[in-house]
RNA sequence: GGCCGGAUGGCAGAGUGGUCAUGCAGCGGACUGCAACUCCGUGAACGCCGGUUCGAUUCCGACUCCGGCCUCCA
């Protein structure tokens, strides 16, 4: 049995979907005017993993991510880049997708873009209008009428007139509330608009999601997810226009993963201290990211920094070195690892138990290898199945092995060279020279391992 | 000010009303020409003050500190 938290309520609750066997999942993506962060893709790969083991419980997932294709940041870095809003966005999805697929995401069922709903959204915002939940104002702007919906604040446990006390913001005059906000934008001279019964003009930032889910998903459906600064307010803004429009219950489970930090400091494209995928993967592999954020439980906070990913990279390289000239079994019997292991997923995805489990079963496959060596073929497939339900242990241990610091450093048949001459060196009694060679090699970040078969050798 | 979430051994990070997390680092041992890998063993923790309890790191209350949201942000 399932358990998952939910932001709702604010409790683990018992998974159960709308309609048996089956499970609708739409999770916020980016909005894309730049590159992918650190932050972005903890959220990527906590719902590509929370996919993955709905999947494996054997639920009829459809998975929907969306992308946020119009927006005032995307016509601002446009203009910047003297490019169209089309050419920036094309690029960062395209960069998107790149980044994902190194992480070892697998993509979702449907990755629907704002601009291809148009009509969906003047139509919600059109139903919206009749009912009286939302205005034109004064600006040209439409606007919810947030005051009008009783049941706003229910997933930040906000009252209204508590905001009020707190708003920051300068309120723009053509409000009603300071909590309303807007539905459709009235375009500005030049920018990328369509035609609505409220003049030329784009989305607002949350009716694209209402509409967007409602239409791919129906307008009720099991499980809504993003980044943790999504929770307030767009989160509440979606509930407020999904439920108004239709009158119905919008989602069941919310679900919202931990921030990513910098010093202890949220890592977000405001305080500018984010990291792109990119500036990461240039020094370690995909995957060292991959089991960084899957070593902690999806909602709690981590800090990113070169020190963690290095203890990630080591962690992974003890996993990877059991699998080393490890033959894997095609079938095998389920032990308590998988056991345990799928009970701490069902145990709202705490996948950094699961983890443990992995280390555990390895300890087990590197005992099998000397004392039942029938064994070891089938934990290591065992390893190989649990692994990959966190998208990890995919590549092969020699090349992550070896390549998984990317750098200039010696050539594969440099080292290789040195190698054969050490091997002659110790046949020949010679340790000194033995010694020096592994030294040397030690110094230049490669590590030798000796054994009956033969010499290999480890990239750190 | 309002609303959330934290505080665990040297570090990272789970969890539990009374026996084990796990990884890295440390220490002892096995293996090795010496190492490394691996295995075995081992020390080490639950912010502070009260309360409940036979017993609390785990439940309750106060306090201190930290983070997040309240404005665009995964």
């Amino acid at each position: 049995m399932l358990k998952i938290y939910n932001t709702l309520t604010g409790k683990k609750e018992i998974f159960k979907p709308i309609v048996e066997g089956k499970v609708g999942m739409y999770v916020c993506g980016n909005t894309v005017y730049d590159f992918c962060h650190i932050g972005h893709a903890r959220a990527m790969i906590s719902f590509d993993v929370i996919s993955r083991f709905i999947r494996h419980l054997g639920y009829d997932l459809t998975y929907i991510r969306n992308i946020t294709d119009v927006d005032d940041k995307i016509i601002k870095r446009a203009e910047e880049n003297n490019e169209s809003t089309q050419a920036l966005t094309e690029r960062m999805i395209a960069a998107q997708r790149e980044d994902e697929l190194a992480l070892g995401n697998k993509m979702p069922d449907r990755e629907p873009k704002a601009t291809e709903f148009m009509q969906e959204i003047i139509d919600m915002v059109s139903i919206l209008v009749e009912k009286g939940f939302a205005y034109q104002g004064a600006s040209g702007d439409v606007y919810y009428r947030a005051a009008k919906f009783k049941d706003y604040g229910k997933l930040n446990n906000r009252k209204l007139e508590d905001m009020l006390a707190g708003a920051r913001i300068e309120v723009e005059a053509a409000k009603e509330h300071p909590a309303d906000f807007v539905l459709w934008k009235r375009a500005k001279e030049g920018e990328v608009a369509w035609d609505s019964p409220w003049g030329k003009g784009r989305p607002g930032w949350h009716i694209e999601c209402s509409a967007m889910s409602t239409s791919c998903l129906g307008s009720h459906f099991d499980i809504h997810g993003g980044g943790p600064d999504l929770k307030f307010p767009h989160h509440e803004n979606e509930i407020a226009q999904s439920e108004a429009a239709t009158g119905k219950d919008y989602v069941n489970y919310w679900m919202h993963c931990g921030a990513v930090r910098v010093n202890n400091e949220k890592m977000s494209k405001s305080l500018g201290n984010f990291f792109t995928v990119r500036d990461v993967l240039a020094k370690f592999n995909p995957e060292v990211i991959r089991y960084l954020m899957v070593s902690s439980q999806y909602r709690s906070p981590i800090d990113y920094s070169d020190q963690s990913l290095q203890e990630a990279k080591v962690a992974l390289e003890r996993l990877y070195t059991a699998l080393r000239q490890q033959s894997v079994a095609d079938s095998y019997e389920p032990t308590e690892f998988t056991e345990r292991f799928e009970n701490a997923m069902k145990d709202d995805f705490n996948t950094a138990v699961a983890v443990s489990v992995l280390f555990e079963l390895v300890r087990e496959l590197n005992k099998a290898k000397t004392e039942s060596p029938a064994m070891a073929p089938k934990l290591a497939a065992e390893l190989r199945v649990l692994a990959d339900l966190l998208g990890l242990l995919g590549q092969e241990p020699e090349y992550f092995l070896q390549n998984s610091t990317i750098s200039e450093g010696l050539s594969e048949t440099a080292i290789q060279t040195l190698i054969d001459e050490r091997a002659q060196a110790r046949k020949d009694k010679n340790f000194a020279r033995s010694d020096e060679i592994r030294d040397e090699l030690a110094r230049q970040g490669i590590e030798l391992l000796d054994s009956r078969e033969g010499t290999t050798w480890t990239r750190h």
